[in-house]
DNA sequence: GTGAAAGCGCTAACAA
DNA sequence: TTGTTAGCGCTTTCAC
C-alpha cells in the first residue's frame, strides 16, 4: 500500500519501501542515499535504482529534525514589486546558489506592521533554518536581537542598528552625498528635497538628511519635504515648493523622482529647463532612456557580501560583528542641468 | 540546561520545557498552544504564559511531521530581477497572506536547465508542502506530471499543456493579437516582428507568432526575427530589416522595445518618426514618461487567480482541471504612430 | 479536562 | 560492510 507500480512516483514512499526493495536496511539505505558512511558499491546501487523505480522523494523534514541540523537559509524579504528589492533578491540567491546555500524564502507584505513580521520570523525559525538573511526593512531590531546568539543574522541592504547583528547595507548617506554634491556643483543653490519620512522609508530618511547637510555646507538654502510612502505624496509640495525661485527638487528614491516628473510634465514645467531633479537608486530598466539623474545602487555587492557573511558565520564562528557598507555611483544623467 | 533566564528566547526550548513549566502533560499544552481541543481556560493562560517566558518557538519540522500534514504552500519562482516576475511574486504573496496560506519560495537561476529545476522541485517536495504553485518557465511539465496527483500544482504566469496541472495564465496569444491590431490600425504594412526564440522564452514566442498571424491577416508584409533571451539580441538585424520600407519594429516584450529604442536613438533613428516601436508587458515603472505604446499584463489576476485556485483544491478536491486565461489590456503610448 | 503511549520518517552511534 | 537501537520534537487517539 505504500509503494506502486513503477516510474509512479508517491510521496508516500519512505525509505523503509526502498530499503525493502532492495534487500537492505533502512540504515545502509540512508547511507547509500547520501553516499556518506561506508557500503559496497553494488549494494548502492541497487539502493538507488530502487529509490529512482520507486519515485522515493527525502522527507526533508523528518531528515532534518533526525539529524538535528538544517542545511537551509532563511530569507525574510520585502515585497518585491519594487525593482530595487526584485533585484536584491534575485542577486541573494543567485549568490546562494553559487555557494551551495540552499534558502527558503517568506515575504511580509508591504504594508503590515509587527505582527506579521513576527509571524513570518516565527516561521522561519520554526524551521530551524540554519541561518537568517533578513531583506526587509521593519524595525525588527528588537525582535531579531535574541535570536541572534542562536543563529547567524544578516541583515542585507539596511544598515544594522543592534549589536549583535552582521549586515551588508547599502551607504545611504554616501548616496544622499555624491548626488548633492552633483547637484551643488550644478550651482543649484535653492533646493527641494522630497523624501520619506522615516518611519515610510528609513533608508530615503538617511539620504535625505545626508543630502540636506551637504546642501547647506555648499551654502544652499533647503527646503525639506518628508512625505509617507507612496510616491506620489509630497509631489505638488515639492512642486509649489520650488516654484519661488527654487531650482532643483532632489528626490530620495527614482519612484519619487519619476513622480515628480510626472507631475511637472503635467503641469506643463520643463526638466531640466525649468527645474533639475534627481533621484537615488538606478536601478529602473529604462532609467538610461529617461535619462534619471541618480545612484546607482549597489545591489551585487550588498547580495554578494551578504550571503558570503552568512557562509562564513555558518562554517567558522568567529565572535566579530560583521558590518560592511556599500557605496554605488552617481549616474548623471539629463533630469539635472547647469543652473 | 534545555531553558534559560526569563526573557531569553532558546530555539532549543521544546514543549516539554514548557510542558515543565506550567506542570501540565505535553499532550495538553499542544492542545492549549494551537487552541484546539479541551483544555481548562486557566491552564491554557499558564501554559502560554510560559511558552512566552521561556521564548518557546515550535519547531515546525517536528509538528508537520507528526501531524501528518503540511500547511504550507511552496511556489517554484523564476528569477525575480525582471519586474513581471517581481510583481508576480509580489501578488502571489499578498493573495497567500490574504487567504491565510503559508508560502515558502525556493527559485531557480535565470539560466540553469533541467537538473537544478529538479532540485529545487524536490527540495519543495521533501517538505511535503501541501501544493505547489509554479511560476517559473523552465519545461517541466514532464518533472511536474508525475507528481500532479499526489499534490495539487498550480501554473501561474504560463499556459500548461499538460493534462492533469492546473493553471492560471497570461493569455500571450491574444497580447500579440492586441498590438498587432493596433499597428494595423495606424497604418503600418510592412512590419518586423522581434520576438524571443521558444528556447529562450515561450510566452514571447506566442505573442510574436500571434502577432505575425495577425499582421498577414491584415494585409501586412512581416520580417520575423527570432533572438536569444538577452534583450540586445537581435536588435541591429530588426534596425536593418526595418529600414528598407519597414514602418514598425513589434517587440514580444519590453526590455526589447528599449533596447530597441537605445538603438534607434544611438543610429539617429526618431521614434515614432522614423519608424513605430511596440512592446510587450507594460509592468516597468516609468513606462508612460517613455510613452511606451505596449500590452500591461494582468499581473494581479493571474496572481489571485492562481492562489485562489490553490485554495479550492487544498480544501475541496474536485477533479477538474482548471485552466484560466486572462488578457491584458492595450497601453497605446506615443512609440508608435500612424504612417 | 488531562495524561500515557505510540508513533511520524529519518539519522546516528554502536554493535555485529 | 551492514543491521540494531535509540531517539529528534511534536501530535494524537484513547483511557482515565
Amino acid at each position: 500500500m505504500t509503494s506502486s507500480d513503477a516510474g509512479t512516483p508517491a510521496l508516500r514512499v519512505t525509505i523503509s519501501d526502498v530499503a525493502a526493495a532492495a534487500g537492505v536496511s533502512r540504515a545502509t539505505a540512508t547511507r547509500a542515499l547520501k553516499g556518506e558512511g561506508r557500503f559496497a558499491p553494488d549494494t548502492q546501487q541497487r539502493i538507488i535504482e530502487a529509490a529512482e523505480r520507486l519515485g522515493y522523494v527525502r522527507n526533508t523534514m523528518a531528515a532534518e529534525l533526525a539529524a538535528g541540523r538544517t542545511g537551509t537559509v532563511g530569507l525574510m524579504l520585502r515585497d518585491a514589486s519594487n525593482p530595487a528589492y526584485g533585484l536584491l533578491f534575485s542577486r541573494l540567491q543567485d549568490e546562494a546558489h553559487r555557494r551551495g546555500l540552499d534558502l527558503v524564502t517568506v515575504t511580509i507584505g508591504a504594508d503590515e506592521q509587527g505582527i506579521k513580521q513576527v509571524n513570518a520570523l516565527h516561521r522561519l525559525l520554526g524551521m530551524r533554518v540554519a541561518g537568517l538573511i533578513v531583506a526587509t526593512g521593519g524595525i525588527m531590531a528588537a525582535q531579531l536581537e535574541p535570536f541572534a546568539d542562536q543563529v547567524p543574522i544578516v541583515r542585507a541592504g539596511r544598515v544594522e542598528p543592534s549589536g549583535r547583528i552582521h549586515s551588508a547595507h547599502y551607504d545611504d548617506p554616501a548616496h544622499g552625498r555624491l548626488l548633492a554634491s552633483h547637484v551643488l556643483s550644478l550651482g543649484h543653490r535653492n533646493v527641494v528635497v522630497l523624501t520619506g519620512d522615516p518611519e515610510a522609508s528609513y533608508p530615503e530618511h538617511l539620504r535625505g538628511m545626508a543630502m540636506r547637510e551637504t546642501l547647506i555646507n555648499g551654502g544652499a538654502s533647503v527646503t525639506m519635504i518628508s512625505a509617507g510612502a507612496r510616491p506620489d505624496e509630497g509631489v505638488s509640495e515639492a512642486l509649489s515648493a520650488v516654484r519661488p525661485g527654487g531650482t532643483a527638487i532632489m528626490c530620495a528614491s527614482d519612484y519619487r523622482q519619476l513622480a515628480v516628473m510626472r507631475a511637472a510634465k503635467a503641469g506643463g514645467l520643463d526638466v531640466p529647463g525649468d527645474v533639475s531633479v534627481t533621484g537615488c537608486d538606478g536601478i529602473l530598466p529604462g532609467a538610461d532612456l529617461l535619462g534619471l539623474t541618480t545612484v546607482r545602487i549597489p545591489v551585487e555587492e550588498v547580495a554578494a557580501a551578504a550571503v558570503e557573511t552568512m557562509q562564513k558565520l555558518l562554517t567558522s564562528d568567529s565572535a566579530d560583528i560583521v558590518r560592511r557598507p556599500f557605496t554605488g555611483t552617481l549616474v548623471p544623467g539629463t533630469t539635472a542641468a547647469a543652473v
